[in-house]
Parts: C-alpha cells; sequence; structure tokens
DNA sequence: ATAACTGCAAATCTTTTGCTTACAG
DNA sequence: CTGTAAGCAAAAGATTTGCAGTTAT
C-alpha cells in the first residue's frame, strides 16, 4: 500500500462524517498538495473492491455524488432527513435476522448490504405536512 | 397530469424491468417521438417527490444511473448479482419488523426506503472465489 | 390571463480513461 | 527488470437548467 492510499485511508477511518470524493482529496491535499483527483477515485474504487469500504448515497439528499466509510463490524442503516439533512446511523439485530433470512430463502451471498431510508427525523417533523 | 406524464407512468408501471432514464426515453418515444429526455427526467423528479416511484441504484452494477419502479403496497429488497446481473427481490414481514422497529427507536418519520444488497446468486457461486 | 409544461441546446457535476512518467518489489 | 501507481488533461455519462414557445385552467 503506498503512502497515498494509505493517507486516504486514515481520513475515511478518522472522519466523523461521511467524506465525498471531492471532500476527501480536499483534506487529503492538505498533507500531500500534489495528490489528484484519479487517485482518489482510483484509491476508492480499489478499497471498495476489497470490502474495507462502503459507498452510500444517503438518498442523493445533496446531489449524486457518493459517500464512503470505513466499512464495520456490523451493517447499519442510514436514515437521512430531508429537512435538516442529517445523518443516523441504526444498527440492530433485526437487521441481521433479515440478512440472515434472506441468504437462507435465496441462496444469494451477500457480499455488500446498503439499507437508507429518507424521511423527517424526530426534531423536524414539527409543521412537516407529509 | 398530462398525456405525457401518462405516457411516462404507463411505462414504469408496465414495465417488467427497471428501467433508467434512457430506457424509459427510448420506450416513450415510440409513442410519442417528440417527448425529450428534460420532460423524461423532470417527470421522474415529480413522481418521485410525491411518492408514486422509487429510486433505485441497483448497487450500480452498470454505471450511476438511477433505475426506477412503480411504488408497491409493500416495500421490498433489491438483490443485484455481480457476475450475472440478476436482480432478484425479496420481501419479507421481517423487514416490515425492521422498519417498524427503526421508527419506534428513532422518532425517524419514514418516506423511502432502499434496501440492496449486492452479491452472487445461487446459480453464480459456483467457481466464484470470493 | 396565469400558471404549469415542453423542446432544445448548453451547462453542470461526478466519475473515468489514455497516456506518460515515476516508483516499488 | 516488470508491474503497479500517479499526475495531468481530456472525455464520458447522467442529469439539470435557462430560455422561449405552447398548452391547460
Amino acid at each position: 500500500m503506498t503512502a497515498q492510499r494509505r493517507l486516504l485511508v486514515g481520513i475515511i477511518q478518522d472522519s466523523p462524517r461521511h467524506l465525498d470524493a471531492a471532500a476527501l482529496l480536499k483534506i487529503a491535499r492538505k498533507q500531500d498538495p500534489d495528490i489528484d483527483r484519479a487517485t482518489v477515485y482510483r484509491t476508492l474504487a480499489l478499497l471498495k473492491n476489497r470490502g474495507l469500504i462502503d459507498e452510500l448515497d444517503l438518498m442523493h439528499i445533496e446531489g449524486e455524488k457518493h459517500y464512503y466509510e470505513a466499512k464495520t463490524n456490523r451493517d447499519h442503516c442510514h436514515m437521512a432527513c430531508f429537512r435538516c439533512g442529517a445523518i443516523m446511523e441504526y444498527a440492530s439485530s433485526s437487521f441481521e435476522k433479515l440478512k440472515a433470512e434472506m441468504v437462507k430463502q435465496s441462496g444469494f451471498h451477500i457480499r455488500v448490504v446498503r439499507l437508507e431510508v429518507g424521511g423527517f427525523c424526530k426534531r423536524c417533523q414539527k409543521g412537516v405536512t407529509s
């Protein structure tokens, strides 16, 4: 693994929020001003294929870009608030059960799971028509 | 609702497979050769906002485009095979339970749910290394 | 009239690719 | 050596937008 890739991985792991490619590039450039967009995208593709990161859309709340996060031991759902833009995560044994059931009933071999929810968070529900 | 919109809605409802904007446009043009790409996108946005259709990514198995399907009474998961490209749907009471649990525990008001799974279907698993 | 819808062309945004040079095993 | 990685610039693909003309209420 090259220094640039280590840098990118480190940034993704340390980030408290989900980063898109552009944000990741911007942060990376503080450490290595010469790093290129293409390197970021190539590294993201590589990490994704190796199963080290997950790719998210976050319900396209903010354009068509993708967001990334380091793979966690437990799959979790992302809930995106259409009003305030907050992203909440949710993991539960029910989710694990559902996955197990899917595998059992369909024989599908799961490699990646993405469960995303769009709606309104608790705080934003007041005054929301629908 | 205009004639063009009705046409587009009809195509989405009748399609056995998930259509992307380009495919939808192509089909629509058989009936109305003058319909424009922009109209398709504008209509899709409108239908999505009204909750009449769901937008899917199908794990980006085939590029970054989006796919659409008429909203069904029951939310379901899409499983996409990385090898053969097959898309399988999966609905179950466990999924409903999970959603109910999420609502209860987080107070989030769910408007849209998207559960997508990538991996290998039963038939494609033979000979797959990882 | 007034507001919503459409076609057209151009623009925008994100992501990918070809090519050449630089580096690592 | 030989393969992989990186920078750069250009391309590609999907979606959006401004504007002017059209249709519907």
